[in-house]
DNA sequence: GCCGGCCCAC
């Protein structure tokens, strides 16, 4: 069968040309239709820069669904401006209409690269369609807000959600609340709680979301304080409660307080579930007590609560971190005997662990052997490899490496271009430093906002190193990214 | 997964 890419490259678009309409009908009437391959899809969108033979070729395929929509987009996640581009040609298709979901992320896309403006003409346009917008579309909108500072900002959106026909209730209050409480902004969601509780009636799972917005802030005393208002209110504490406080005395480093809630949760009727002892295993761990985390890993199946792939997980990391690799290796062999599928997480935790303990190969034998679990390394996984090479100066095997990720069909993203520009600077090589411009651009290309550190350090490397034209087309690019120190001319 | 467990970096 013929990929994609020759489909629609070779066959269709030729024919398309000479008779746009007939052509397509023609197509999917005689041939079976081509079946998209997401992969492909976003790689022809990412090479081509001509806007009009993307349209062609995405307008040539027939079968588009939301699921195919969905992972496109996703891949396509870390460069925006294309990702939009996609969007925007698919919804002048002549046979395909986007979902609600679909939507969703292009909104989702549009605010990360603050671009509000598109994000705004987006919910009108969802609005005009009938697909929304809905409590999630809304919520997307005000995590962007807070994540890039506008917390106030997103509290308008928040209150002002029926004006675009969106009916505010108890789950979209909720999300808004979990929104605020897990960008550390317990203390401002609980204002706002307090204020309108009454008007949407607030539930358990609002108090969850509060006291895990403290918890987050290693604030256990407040949590406690709003879980006991909820009693007073006469709501009753789930097992979820309880997990939340678990957690939040783990995270504030209250050892003791966390093991004797764990004692005490065991003796409750609420009982304890997988996520309990995932809970535990990790906390123990974390603070070094590894025997005493295995003892509860252990300790679970004689209690009849079978691990999860995360409780396993939480297990090697620990056993990684405050122990040995090869142990961990020993429970990531001893899970799929028991007939476990490991997931990214697994193998990304597993891949830092060699290379921290600076087993490079053995680390990228466990990236080739990813597939065999039918996962794929994902930028994160790439990223630690790209910085423990940098660490380690092997700075041609950190670009080998970058060069696999962007051939292999996964975008870099913010961290892997930081790590990458700060890494071109040890050699003092000024080749080095015009990669690092290069890096620069295309990061600004794909939209993302460099920090003024990374820009003047670019800048100095060029300058010194006599590369003025390449220094002068950095500094336009960042004044035209709002990054240049103030009063300063160009 | 309407809230809770496992990847996180300098």
């Amino acid at each position: 069968m013929l990929s994609l890419r020759e489909n629609i490259s070779q066959t269709a678009v030729p024919s398309l040309k000479a008779h746009p309409k007939r052509s397509s009908l023609h197509h999917s009437a005689t041939a079976p239709p081509p079946h998209p391959e997401p992969t492909a899809i976003a790689k022809l969108i990412l090479k081509t820069d001509n806007s009009e033979t993307i349209t062609r070729n995405l307008h040539t395929l027939t079968n588009w669904t939301p699921h195919l929509v969905h992972t496109v987009l996703k891949r396509l996640w870390n460069h925006g401006p294309k990702a939009l581009q996609f969007f925007n040609i698919l919804d002048t298709h002549p046979f395909y209409a986007h979902s609600a979901t679909g939507f969703d992320h292009a909104i989702d896309i549009a605010a990360r690269l603050r671009d509000y403006k598109t994000v705004w003409a987006l919910v009108a346009r969802m609005r005009s369609r009938k697909l929304g917008p809905s409590p999630k579309t809304f919520a997307i909108i005000a995590e962007r807000y807070v994540s890039s500072g506008k917390a106030d900002k997103a509290v308008k959106v928040f209150l002002s959600m029926h004006e675009h026909g969106c009916s505010q209730n108890l789950n979209s209050f909720n999300a808004f609340l979990d929104v605020l409480c897990k960008s550390k902004r317990a203390e401002m969601a609980y204002k706002l709680f307090n204020i309108f509780r009454g008007r949407f009636r607030a539930d358990t799972v609002s108090y969850n979301i509060i006291a895990n917005g403290f918890c987050l802030k290693k604030q256990t005393p407040r949590a406690l304080e709003v879980l006991k208002e909820m009693v007073e209110r006469g709501l009753v504490p789930t097992l979820t409660t309880y997990n939340i406080m678990l957690k939040g005395y783990f995270r504030a480093g209250q050892i003791e307080e966390a093991w004797g809630f764990f004692l005490q949760m065991k003796r409750r009727k609420v009982g304890i579930d997988v996520v309990t002892y995932t809970t535990v295993v990790h906390g123990l761990g974390v603070v070094g007590e590894v025997e005493k985390a295995r003892k509860v890993f252990d300790e679970m199946i004689g209690a009849g609560v079978l691990p999860s792939v995360a409780t396993f997980n939480a297990l090697i990391q620990v056993l990684c971190k405050k122990d040995n690799v090869e142990n961990a290796i020993i429970v990531f062999e001893e899970m799929l005997r028991k007939g476990y599928t490991p997931n990214v997480t697994t193998y990304n935790v597993v891949i830092r662990g060699l290379c921290h303990a600076g087993n490079m190969d053995r680390a990228i034998e466990y990236m080739d052997k990813m597939k065999d679990d039918n996962c794929k390394p994902i930028v994160q996984t790439y990223n630690v490899v790209i910085r423990y090479y940098c660490d380690d100066g092997e700075i041609e095997k950190a670009l080998a490496m970058f060069e696999r990720m962007t051939g292999g069909s996964c975008l870099p993203n913010l961290d892997t271009y930081n790590i990458l520009i700060s890494v071109m600077f040890v050699r003092k090589r000024s080749d080095d430093l015009l990669v690092a411009g290069k890096l620069l651009i295309e990061m600004v290309d794909r939209g993302f906002l460099p920090r003024k550190f990374t820009f003047n350090q670019v800048l100095n490397g060029l300058l010194l190193t006599g590369n003025q034209g390449f220094a002068k087309e950095i500094l336009s690019l960042q004044s035209r990214c709002g990054r240049l120190p103030r009063h300063f001319r160009l």
